[in-house]
DNA sequence: TCCTCGCTAAACAGAT
DNA sequence: CATCTGTTTAGCGAGG
């Protein structure tokens, strides 16, 4: 097919079939790619001049792609939702193609263990549930659902899990109410104290969209810091969900390691955006539309997949440094929901098409913080100070505490300090200004113009 | 080489 | 009694 072509998959064209085309088919061809390149490049000026997202710019194209009945972008389709019906703003939907949407699968499918940490994985379950809470079957199903792999893995991942329900601080059973009928167990759910070490695991993924085995470091100290933050962006994340589900620069890796493939609500695949925050926009773009304009002009195979297949191979907790200085974001959302979005920004709840206000404000950065973009943690300090044990681990690190059962040194651990909130509120703050970002385009659906990210980004500015 | 992390396996107790 | 849940310990491999 067109751009969004998982590597050493082979571009086809509109038919489907490339073996026999008919000259007709060929010139057909030849008009619509010299259209889609003044098409896309008018696209392009205009992402330039009004700075759009990539993954703005990316519908934008597509709606392009599609109101010219090339079926090139098709596979940018939305997710659809549980009850199947696709977004009716989506660019697929206003595809006049008949045919079904076949949203690409990996043939890998769910052979491969998600790169995910248990801890991850549990924490994204939690966190996609509505109440942020859940016994550990749903524990479970929600892995299950999302993480195929363990359907036809062995039984001992969930030992894993509950090991690590018991193990890990940030993790706290809730006091079952007794009218909650919900069988054996308790409720677990996120300690507050412990989330943003749970966020900050969740950064260091090695495919994170910032990650910094993906992002290059800045070069320039006038690349703006929260460029390097982390939206909270997983499969069933909030984000996601406001995104239409839509993974936002996420490696093709996120893909081919076929950690999200649902079997209801499949990955739309984006082609990865070869983005990074020091990397000009235009160029990203641009080196993007390249490879569009290549395998839609000439339908050849493309050969060069974007992104490294040997970063999945590798496993680091590194990350970029940023300057000292951070300016952070705070955020408020004036949501009009009835349950507001939490403080991470990760409610649910929210829905749709509700407006983000975006304040920004200086935050001096404090000893015993650390910054909102995924720079130096509490964990990557006592690594450099000799101690690589996370300071959110139940066990392990042995204290002389330790030698009481966990349950009880848990009880009696030492409250947290009061930066917590406001270190969620810096979470929070990058979520949201990423989700700005992700909203812009999401109004661009409803009134297709970017007047809205303009005020938005002006918001942000202000 | 040492240390830590993440994972797995296993044992065990308690709850359902 | 079987199954599930929760806790704990031990050990292994990978990686810094």
């Amino acid at each position: 097919m067109g751009p969004i072509m998982p590597p050493g998959k082979k571009a086809e064209g509109p038919g489907g079939g490339s073996m026999a085309r008919g000259l007709g088919t060929l010139c057909q061809e030849a008009a619509e790619a010299a259209d889609l390149s003044l098409a896309l490049s008018a696209s392009l000026s205009r992402a330039e001049d009004e700075e759009l997202t990539s993954l703005s710019w990316l519908h934008e194209s597509t709606d392009l792609l599609t109101s010219l009945g090339h079926p090139g972008l098709r596979s940018v389709s939305p997710v659809q939702d549980g009850s199947g019906t696709a977004d009716p703003a989506s660019p697929s939907s206003s595809s006049s193609s008949p045919e079904p949407e076949t949203p690409y699968r990996l043939s890998m499918g769910a052979s491969r263990k998600p790169p995910y940490s248990f801890s991850c994985l549990i924490f994204m379950a939690i966190e996609d549930a509505p109440a942020k809470r859940l016994p550990v079957k749903d524990i479970y199903g929600w892995i299950l659902e999302h993480f195929p792999y363990f359907a036809s893995a062995p039984t001992g991942w969930k030992n894993s899990v509950r090991h690590n329900l018991s193990l890990n601080k940030c993790f706290k059973k809730v006091d079952k109410d007794r009218s909650q009928a919900i069988g054996k167990g308790s409720l677990w759910s996120i300690d507050p104290e412990y989330r943003h070490n749970l966020i900050q695991a969740l950064k260091k993924t090695p495919y994170h969209p910032y990650s910094p085995r993906l992002a290059t470091p800045p070069t320039s100290a006038a690349t703006p810091p929260q460029a390097y933050h982390s939206p909270h962006l997983w499969p069933g994340s909030p984000l996601y969900r406001k995104n239409g589900g839509v993974l936002l620069q996420v490696p093709q890796r996120v893909i081919q390691h076929g950690s999200r493939v649902s079997t209801q609500n499949l990955f739309p695949v984006i082609r990865t955006l070869p983005f990074s925050p020091s990397r000009n926009r235009t160029t990203t773009i641009r080196s993007t539309l390249g490879d569009y304009l290549t395998q839609s002009g000439s339908g050849v195979k493309h050969d060069s997949p974007p992104s490294s297949d040997d970063l999945q191979e590798d496993h680091t907790y590194s990350s970029a440094q940023s300057p000292g200085g951070t300016q952070q974001v705070t955020a408020t959302s004036s949501s009009s929901s009835s349950s507001s979005c939490s403080s991470q920004g990760s409610d649910p709840s929210c829905a749709d098409g509700e407006i983000i206000e975006v304040q920004v404000t200086e935050i001096k950065q404090e000893p015993g913080d650390f910054p909102l973009d995924a720079t130096t943690t509490p964990f990557q300090q006592s690594q450099r100070n000799g101690s690589r044990k996370p300071p959110w681990m139940k066990g392990r690190q042995r204290t002389p505490g330790d030698t009481l059962p966990l349950k009880k040194r848990r009880a009696e651990k030492p409250p947290e300090s009061d930066d917590d909130d406001d270190k969620e509120m810096k979470e929070a703050a990058g979520s949201l200004l990423h989700l700005a970002g992700v909203r812009a385009c999401l109004n661009k659906m409803s009134h297709r113009t970017s007047k809205g990210q303009k005020e938005q980004r002006e918001a942000v500015r202000d």
